[in-house]
RNA sequence: GGGCCCUUCGUCUAUCGGUUAGGACGCUAGGUUUUCAACCUGGAAAGAGGGGUUCAACUCCCCUAGGGCCUACCA
């Protein structure tokens, strides 16, 4: 797993507690940006030591919404559990240098002294660290613990800046469980140093963390990596996003109808800034991106904002691929016509015009809900009663010219309204609005002569015929 | 209890000692108008509080307040 290059390598690590959450996106997305930006590579792996917790099905999770997302890792998955005899290995390395030592407490005798070392502020230190080894009692259980450095500790963080602490503050940590399996700190450094991890971005949580750590790199005279802590995102209550207040999964933005490069842009510039650029595409992000535009404070999440960014995103996106992506969110809709490939058709033609009006693959479902909306349907209330009995003598008249119209197109639909308006003497409105009812049910829809020429003759004289039947 | 981090419009942010404190979302007034959306033109809206340092502070320092993180044989 060593490499012998130089090249900048990040990495995303999350325990597989639960699916891939807004907070993990956005670091995920930051240490692939950077390491794209270096054309250096993003690695994951997956922090599962703690067997307890960790699932398969959330590794799947991570997974899924990491390639949904568009965030592509270089090489296999690393599993931190597969990893445990390395991380064995170097704590017994540690125990010899003296670096680490053997800590026979119980469990009693260690909540005795932390509750002793809490309430004079400090941090908890083993007897053991300055015991003979040769006291050990036999064949009792034993941890390995970290022996807490000495000196006071500064991490440079190129987020938060230097960071200091005293060196009391350091507990003296556990290195292997009772059962010899390794905890956190060990492996993490471990595994980052074994993979050539040259930067940490993660979540400032880790702060405190990577001061521990750093005390494990000098004391194995490993050169540390750059790390930057960057803070949590919080709910729209300013609170921490838990699980039962706004933190949804990556899959959960994807069904809200959200584009992926919509979630990375609005991600991006949350809580990291370029000037006043907004809109990014992934190009410019990768160029653009660098640590030093990264904030130190919370931020909240806006999901009006996220449409907006993604409406710019949704305007952008290739019309074949958003064909696609909207039939889901399609489908849900009821009162649709059977055929599938009139549907297709007539979606896809509109789709240039249909796509710069909805924020969300939702709403382009509603935007297109027109054209597929199965004949007859009813009008109620506002809309059957613009269809009096002069408007529809009108709508027949209009009817009859239509069936002359030659080419059917949106420009000279455009005309033959506009000319029909004229010739009948009345403001548009006294037009537009029934015909628009007549045509679409009351559904949201682009321009009348757009949906006329998206609709086809046959299918606009039907729906007229439809309602002017109808009312005769 | 202890340590560490954070604090500019409602929200995301710009500012890196000297600006009428800028932009974006949202909100709002008006325009366009055949629905919805979009779009165009305006508007309201901010430096948590208190001390310093300085000719000058949002910007540097200290205190307070408020948030957050860690303080596990979780990660």
């Amino acid at each position: 797993m060593q490499h012998t290059d130089h090249i900048v390598r990040t990495r995303f690590a999350p325990s597989p507690t639960g699916f891939l959450h807004i907070g993990g996106a956005r670091t995920a997305l930051f240490n692939w940006l950077f390491a794209r930006h270096h054309g250096g590579q993003f690695l994951l792996r997956i922090e599962d030591t703690d067997r307890a917790r960790s699932t398969q099905p959330a590794i799947d999770a991570i997974q899924d919404g990491l390639s949904w997302l568009g965030l592509d890792w270089d090489g296999d998955v690393v599993s931190q559990y597969n990893r445990a005899s390395r991380h064995v290995e170097i704590a017994h390395q540690m125990v010899e240098s003296g670096h680490a030592f053997r800590c026979y407490c119980t469990a009693d005798e260690v909540d005795a002294l932390r509750a002793a070392a809490f309430d004079q502020g400090r941090a908890l230190r083993s007897p053991w660290r300055d015991r003979d080894p040769a006291d050990a009692p036999a064949d009792a259980a034993f941890t390995v613990r970290f022996r807490a450095a000495d000196e006071d500790m500064v991490v440079a963080d190129a987020v938060q800046g230097d960071v200091r602490w005293a060196a009391k503050e350091f507990d003296d940590l556990v290195l292997l469980r009772s059962d010899a399996s390794p905890t956190y700190n060990l492996a993490v450094v471990v595994d980052d140093h074994d993979m050539d991890i040259t930067h940490i971005i993660r979540g400032d949580d880790h702060l405190v963390n990577a001061g521990r750590q750093c005390q494990i790199y000098d004391a194995l005279g490993w050169q540390r990596p750059v790390f930057a802590h960057i803070p949590l995102i919080h709910g729209q209550d300013g609170k921490k996003l838990s699980k039962r207040h706004g933190a949804l999964g990556a899959e959960a933005y994807r069904d809200m109808g959200y584009l992926p490069e919509g979630l990375r842009n609005y991600l991006l510039r949350l809580g990291w800034s370029h000037g006043d650029q907004e809109i990014f595409d992934d190009a410019q992000a990768i160029v653009a991106f660098d640590l030093s535009g990264l904030n130190k404070a919370p931020s909240r999440l806006d999901l009006d904002k996220l449409s907006h960014i993604n409406a710019h995103h949704m305007a952008q996106a290739d019309d074949a691929r958003l064909c696609e992506l909207v039939r889901p969110f399609l489908a849900g809709l009821d009162g649709q016509i059977e055929d599938e490939s009139i549907k297709a058709a007539r979606i896809k033609t509109a789709m240039p015009v249909l796509k710069s009006r909805a924020a969300t693959l939702a709403e382009l479902a509603q935007q297109a809900y027109f054209l597929v909306k199965a004949r007859p349907f009813s009008l109620e209330g506002k809309l059957a009663k613009l269809l009096d009995e002069e408007t529809c003598a009108r709508l027949n008249r209009l009817f009859t010219r239509l069936v002359e119209t030659l080419v059917w197109n949106e420009e000279t639909l455009a005309s033959e309204l506009k000319q029909f308006a004229e010739s009948e003497q009345v403001g548009f409105g006294k037009i537009g609005q029934p015909l628009r009812a007549v045509l679409t049910g009351g559904a949201a829809a682009p321009d009348l002569a757009l949906v006329m020429a998206f609709l086809g003759r046959d299918e606009v004289l039907d729906r007229m015929k439809d309602q002017l039947s109808l009312r005769s």
